[in-house]
DNA sequence: CTAGTGATCCGCT
DNA sequence: GCGGATCACTAGA
């Protein structure tokens, strides 16, 4: 076999989010074809005054209350659309934020998309991972285990993931909660995680 | 590299 | 009205 065939992603999503966002780096995204490896994540949960799920159900944070497994997107500041995945059981109010990805597949198409020819910007940001991998509010509710969707887990013999974790961004409330995550030493973050990231695996 | 600022819309006070 | 789970751009260290 000249080439590892990929491996579809075994994770339960009825976990915690601050388990699913650890667990999703490394972790490959494709939607239609489009997109790459995870390379940092933000977990948020009910009873965190940062999340959108924090007051309760409304017409906006719906899917997040929804089934997990499932993506939750939201229009972010009037201009940009952000991806996650909704966590733990229905009707909880618990999701991932995708923040930035690793381009690996569809370079081409994703470069059209965002206007750009840089490879490091491309998905460095969870607005640029949104407009990069063409996800807009038609995606609200949608199965990450169907099309467009496809979930990956690193390939056999892949070296391990070492995972950091540091205070989420821009957020004002519960500032100081470490449930940002993301790869160590990757040039495809966000931002760097400056304050000596705790080493995870 | 960091810090500051305008853009632009929707949900909630 | 106000303020965001942001980004692109500018200026300065």
């Amino acid at each position: 076999m000249p080439h590892p065939s990929p491996r579809p992603l075994k994770l339960d999503f009825s976990a915690p989010s601050e388990v699913i966002a650890e667990a999703l780096i490394g972790v490959t995204l494709l939607i239609d074809g489009v997109g790459g490896r995870i390379v940092e994540t933000e977990a948020y949960d009910r009873d965190d005054p940062a999340s959108h799920s924090f007051g309760g159900p409304t017409l906006r944070n719906a899917a997040m209350f929804g089934p997990p497994g499932r993506a939750y997107v939201y229009r972010s500041y009037g201009i940009h659309w952000c991806l996650n995945f909704v966590c733990r059981e229905e009707g909880h109010g618990a999701g991932v934020l995708i923040r930035a990805i690793e381009p690996t597949a569809g370079l081409e198409r994703m470069r059209r998309r965002r206007g750009l020819e840089e490879l490091r910007l491309l998905c460095a940001g969870p607005g640029r991972v949104a407009q990069a991998l063409g996800v807009d509010a038609s995606f609200n509710g949608h199965a990450l285990d169907a099309p467009p969707f496809v979930l990956l887990e690193a390939p056999d013999g892949h070296p391990a993931v070492v995972v950091e974790a540091g205070p989420r961004i821009g957020i004002s409330k519960a500032a100081d909660v470490p449930w940002r995550f993301g790869e160590k030493g990757s040039r495809f973050l966000s931002k760097p995680f400056r304050t000596a990231g705790v080493p995870r695996r």
